[in-house]
Formats: C-alpha cells, structure tokens, sequence
RNA sequence: GGCGCAUUCGUCUAGUGGCUUAGGACACCUCCCUCUCAAGGAGGAGAUCACCGGUUCGAAUCCGGUAUGCGCUACCA
C-alpha cells in the first residue's frame, strides 16, 4: 500500500507534555489507527537553549500511559543535523535562500524601530543581495551566518486546509524567515519540512497556532521540489480564562492528570471530545469505538476550553465501569501514598478488598478513594460531637440509642450486613426515632461523618470489635461535651 | 501595527437554507428512590445562535461590514 496514511506527532522537548500536546498526539493517533496508517513520533530538539532535560521521557511516558504507542521512533532531530544542512545547501545554490550576517544587536534594533513607526516588523532583507566581494568581506570578519530563505516578494501562497478551508496568504506579508541557525541547528521551518518528506508524512495534524506559518512550508515544499503532505490545523485549547493554557490554570501537564488519579480511558474519551465529537449525544467512547468513529470531518474550528467538573464526571462513569479487581489494584498505590502516615504498612490486601466495593461507585478520581477510605484505617476518628445529634435529637437520647445500640450489637455473632439491618431496623422504632436519626448517629460514630457509603455493609467491613469500640468512644465524646 | 482564523446555553458541543418553539452532555435547581453520600430515574432553569445590514417565500446556517477573542509576526517551537 504506497498511499497508506503516515503522521506524526512531533513535540519539542521545552517543557512538560501539556494537555493541548497530548490532544494533538490523540488526534495523530486516532487518525492513523482509524485508517491503518502509521504513528510516527518524532522529537524536534532544535532548540538547544530551551531544551529541558528530562521532557522527552515525560512526553513519551504520557503517551505509553495513555496507550498511544507509535510504530516508527522516537526520531530526534538532533540527529539528523546534515540532512537539513544538505537541504539548506541545495537551496542556497539553487538561489533560493542566502547567508544572512546581521547580527542579532542590529535585528532586535531594527525591529524596535518598525514597531516604534507601527510597521510590520520583519527582516529588511539587507543580506538577500549580497556580492561576492560583500560576503567574502563578511566571511573575513569571522562572523557565522544564519541562511535565510527567499521568500518570494509577490503573489500568493494558498493550500487547502483538511479543517480550516482553503487559506491564501499574501507571499509580501511573510518575511525572509531563518532556516539555519548560526549554531548550526535548523529552525522549525526547515527541519519540520524536511523530515515530513523524508519521512513520508502524508498528513500533518497540529496545533492551530502553526496555521500562520503554513505558507512558508508550502514555500519551502515548493523550493526544495517536494510533494507537500495535506495540513490539517486542530482547534487549540485553552484556560478558564481563554487565554492559552499555562501553569497558573492548574494541571496542564498530562503527568499532573495521573498524579491527581484520572484513568487514561477517561483521559482518551475527554481529550477526544475536545475538539471533536461523534454526533449530538454520544459522551462515553471507549478506545476502540473512538478510533472506529474518528474523522477529519467531524473536528471543530473553534478553541475549547477544558472543563474540569466534566472530566471529573467522566473519570467517575470510567471508574464504575471497571472491575472491582481493576479497580482495586489501580487504586492501591493511591491508597498507599494517600492514607495518613500513621495506618500501618503494609496495607492489607484483603481487607482493602473488602472496602473498595463501597467505594468504588462514589469516587470520582483515584486520588479520592485514599480519603473516602480514610475512616477504615486510622484508629481514631476525628469529628465534632454534635456530628452525633442529629435533626430532633438531643445528647440524652443521642447517648441512649447509641448505648442500646451497643448493647444489641454486642451479642450479635454474626455481623454481616443482614444481620445488623435485622437488628436495628427496628431499633429505631423501639426508640421512638426515625431510622434516619438512629442510623445518623450510629454513623457518625463509627466512620466520623455524616456522609459515607450504606451504614450496615460499612459496619461489616470494619467488624464487630471495631464497631462497638467507635460506639464507645462517641458515648464519651457525648458524656464530654455535656459537662 | 500587519496577516490569518474564529464567534450556538457558564463549559464541551449537535446543527451545512424549511425536520428547530435551536438538540445532547457536564455543572446548577426540584422531585422520586433512600439510613447519609454516591449512583439511578423524572422534571426545571439556562442560548434574542457576538452585533448590524443584505440575499431569500424562509437564515444559526449564504454574503458584506463591525466588535471581540485567539494565533502568527524570534537565529522558540
């Protein structure tokens, strides 16, 4: 198959792998898998300056752990140095592109002043004509030239955007832009144009904001004589406040999302959902149907912004969905790095066992369960009081439903779920109380507070001695707030 | 300043000239279920489709202008 389709996701290694990247790598991805094609990862390390150790296996770790694996890669530019050295080369022998030798002093005045006239800033071209006896001069002088690419000074650069429509620039609007660096790294231009044609890309999906440099590519295509790829511009996203997603929006980094115990299908189904939809109702699309549904068409051109409370519910309709055993093993380290230090380590595998069924459908993110939890581990319950008086109670009868309580519960040899409701099902009556009083009570003294999961499956998971120990303590904490 | 792009409930979105009194989801409110919470069920509120003008029998959908926002305008990507 000659016509298969090959993208890439190309990030650059300048920082964390922030969920606007991500979402890109997603659409990369979704696209290839949907069509058969390929994934190709590719990192542009062409900024030496900005380069930051360890991004690239935290941008590669959040794609593994969002199971976007790729076929070919990672691929490092860095590496590939003379391939963009030959190209740039060829271009400046075809006449295409030229030594530039102003200094970077002479470009930033230059453009202070066009800013200061309310000019376009840019290049003013003053190396594009360059004699011989000019350059030789220059060259003498020991100065490292950049090159230059020479944009053409009329007519118009157009292409048809997979998303956007078609899209003209006037060639007079673009500048004689950098394609080689003075420390002998290639710029963004040159290496990205060179690679997706070494590397076959037939499709090129990214972030909107390189919409505005797409000209020059195609330019450079056209120049260097190769057949460019289709573009596709995906819609970016953004912070609560619309402006682009940075550091004080909270968790931008993908990394941040595991950390805090979002599940990487929850993180797929959203991300996709960011930019791009199935139809006017469907919410929940699961990997496979996600990369069976997805297409080009049916991706937005207006920028998203993420909705917390959204992905919130989201993660909790994934976590529902897994098995309990799923379920558990993935919340165990959450539940280890979360649990106060005091609880015991090891934690017993068993008794967790017995707990996450009831926590399972009332978290909404890993990171939760550690503290809907808590109240099984720790040995003393921390709550006020009145937390035991519930709505028409007072401490007198607060005390003695909890004390008849006890004393029915301490006979029981059997303390199961079925078991206590028979027990104290009618209790409440007996005492005059509703069930929700006598139950609130009972409640709040053996988890400390008012909202926990159903009290009897509750009081069966913490056992008998634990129960009446809890009941005992609340009768003091009454006994002590009545003095 | 120049160039490019966008603009539907608070947010994500459906909608490509009549099916639309603009549909769904999250969040919010009410009720049901119920020992609390969660989940679930039933309702509700929430969008003069940025604005102005035009085309048309008919426009959220087509055209023009304005406003606002975003992106690019680096020897950053």
């Amino acid at each position: 198959m000659t016509n298969s389709v090959r993208v890439r996701f190309a990030p650059s290694p300048t920082g964390y792998p922030h969920v606007g990247n991500i979402r890109t790598a997603l659409f990369n991805w979704l696209f290839a898998r949907h069509s058969g094609g390929t994934f190709i990862v590719r990192v542009e390390d062409t900024d030496v300056a900005r380069k930051v150790e360890g991004a690239v296996e935290a941008i590669l770790d959040g794609l593994r752990w969002l199971g976007l694996d790729w076929d070919e890669g990672p691929y490092y530019q860095s590496q590939r140095l003379e391939l963009y050295h030959e190209a740039a080369q060829r271009l400046v022998s075809q006449g295409d592109a030229y030594y530039c030798y102003c200094s970077p002093q002479r470009l930033e005045e230059m453009r202070a002043e066009q800013v200061r006239r309310k000019q376009p800033p840019g290049y003013d071209r003053r190396c594009r004509d360059l004699t011989e006896k000019e350059r030789a001069e220059k060259e003498a002088e020991g100065i490292t030239p950049v090159v230059r690419f020479k944009t053409p000074l009329s007519g118009q650069t157009r292409f048809n955007d997979l998303i956007w429509g078609e899209v003209v620039f006037e060639n007079d609007t673009i500048d004689d832009f950098v394609l080689l660096k003075s420390d002998g790294y290639p710029t963004y231009h040159l290496a990205n144009v060179v690679d997706d044609h070494l590397m076959e890309i037939t499709h090129v999906l990214r972030a909107e904001e390189w919409l505005s440099s797409t000209p020059r590519h195609r330019l450079l295509y056209q120049a260097l004589g190769f057949e460019p790829p289709q573009f596709a511009h995906l819609p970016m996203i953004l912070g609560a406040d619309r402006a682009k997603l940075s550091k004080r929006h909270g968790a931008v980094s993908i990394t941040e999302y595991r950390e805090q115990g979002y599940l990487p299908e929850a993180m797929v189904n959203f991300l996709a959902l960011l930019g791009w939809s199935l139809d006017d109702k469907t919410e929940i699309l699961p990997q496979p149907e996600l990369i069976s549904s997805f297409s080009l068409e049916r991706v937005s051109r207006t920028a998203a912004i993420l909705n917390r409370d959204k992905l919130n519910w989201m993660n909790g309709v994934y976590i529902r969905s897994l098995s309990l055993e799923d379920f558990t093993q993935r919340a165990l380290p959450f539940l280890d790095s979360g649990l106060p230090a005091e609880v015991k380590r090891p934690l017993s595998i068993d008794y967790i066992r017995r707990i996450m069924p009831l926590i399972q459908e009332r978290a909404r993110t890993l990171a939760e369960v550690a503290e809907l939890a808590q109240f099984f581990f720790v040995d003393q319950l921390d709550y006020a009081p009145g937390l035991l008086i519930g709505k028409g109670m007072n401490q007198k009868s607060a005390s003695q439903a909890l004390e008849t309580a006890k004393q029915r519960l301490e006979p029981l040899e059997v303390f199961d779920a079925e078991s206590l409701e028979v027990v104290l099902r009618p209790l409440a009556e007996e005492l005059g109380l509703k069930t929700g009083q006598l139950f609130g009570a009972l409640r709040v003294a053996v988890t400390g507070r008012t909202a926990a999961p159903p009290l009897f499956q509750t009081m069966s998971v913490l056992g008998r001695e634990r129960c009446l120990r809890r009941i005992e303590a609340a009768l003091d904490r009454l006994r002590q707030g009545g003095r």
